[in-house]
DNA sequence: TTCCGACAGTGGGGTCGCAAT
DNA sequence: ATTGCGACCCCACTATCGGAA
């Protein structure tokens, strides 16, 4: 595609603009509980790396972060991959994921996210692939007023797709039933997006995020103080039982309002104790201690390798569930 | 009027790099 | 050698406010 107006129509042309600066605000997705099938949506697959918009201005790509980072010595070869192909004047968005197995993995993504030296990247034994989804400058022209579904046909015929650079592949319409198969695979979830909308950056609700979540119940064993214009507590500290040892899963500090705060803060009280009830050490240094009695409904994404979980929120206490009979769901 | 997006502020796990212990 | 801290990545959530619907 050297000309990408030889592929539009009269309509599709007018929404053309030249491409001024290097770089885009990416475009983010707003999280839904409540998924749907449509076929004015198109559904790709959630990948759970880090958001890179790569550019190109006849010179080297360029990877950012979000933060406006320059990544380039983090992803080397994703670079290179860049600088390989026939243009030389393009933005693109996609995903640097890494994988263990089948599933895209943080956790080993991180082994390299920071790594200022392009040499210690790739010795990481670490592999990695860009799974681009949208393209928004190509020669020069701002693409980002074509519909997605046009801007998706342009950036499948426009690169070689050849490791480590993947096109994130998208199914149109039925979400509820990709989801299901999404969760069934491990995926993290889906994203979903109107398919006759423009790149706009930042957060709308043009794309949704729909998750798969997981939730089981864990025991209040302990919480800590409250920071700044926090009230009743930080956060709390979560166990299960293995056995008898009563296992720490890490802390939980968001999906209180201020009056849940207050009143759970005043029924810790009530329990506190001196001891740690927890068999693991907690690395906590202001920590509290109670009676591991309480029971709460945590949702999260996923555990981590060390039996903590990510992305652990709140969602309400539990009188149905005696303590002594929660356990970790999901073997380690 | 209600709803939505943007922002600030609080909290999580994990990694790296650096300084203090 | 270990520990603590901040800066980054990934995030969830509450509270507030102003403007759009």
């Amino acid at each position: 595609m050297s000309d990408p107006q030889a592929l539009l129509d009269d309509d599709e042309r007018s929404l053309l603009r030249r491409w001024t600066g290097d770089w885009a605000e990416p475009q983010l997705a707003t999280l839904t509980d409540a998924p749907f099938s449509d076929p004015a949506w198109i559904y790709e697959r959630k990948l759970d790396g880090m958001r890179v918009v790569a550019g190109a201005d006849g010179g080297d790509p360029v990877l950012w972060s979000r933060s406006h980072r320059r990544v380039n010595t983090a992803y080397p070869e994703v670079a290179d991959a860049l600088a390989e192909q026939a243009a030389d004047r393009f933005v693109v968005d996609g995903e640097v994921v890494a994988f263990d197995g089948d599933q895209t993995s943080f956790a080993r993504l991180q082994r390299r996210i920071h790594l200022g030296d392009a040499r210690a990247a790739r010795n990481t034994g670490v592999r990695v692939f860009y799974y681009v989804f949208d393209v928004l400058a190509f020669g020069g022209v701002d693409l980002r007023r074509l519909p997605l579904r046009t801007r998706k046909r342009l950036l499948k015929e426009s690169f070689d797709f050849t490791d480590p650079l993947r096109f994130s592949a998208h199914r149109s319409g039925n979400g509820e039933e990709f989801l299901a198969q999404a969760c069934e695979r491990g995926w993290e979830g889906l994203i979903a997006k109107r398919a006759d909308r423009p790149y706009c950056s930042g957060r709308s609700r043009d794309w949704l995020k729909f998750k798969c979540v997981s939730d089981q119940e864990f025991v209040i064993g302990g919480y800590t103080e409250p920071r700044g214009s926090r009230v009743g507590f930080g956060a709390l500290l979560l166990g299960y039982y293995e056995g008898d040892r009563f296992r720490y899963a890490g802390k939980v500090g968001t999906g209180y309002d201020e009056r849940t705060l207050r009143d759970l803060r005043a029924r810790l009280d009530r329990i506190e104790r001196d001891a740690s009830p927890f068999h693991d050490r907690v690395a906590e240094r202001e920590a509290h201690w109670v009676e591991p009695e309480l029971v709460a409904q945590i949702g999260f994404t996923e555990w981590t390798s060390d039996g903590r979980l990510r992305h652990p929120r709140f969602s309400g206490l539990r009188n149905d569930k005696p303590a002594h009979e929660v356990v970790r769901e999901t073997p380690a």
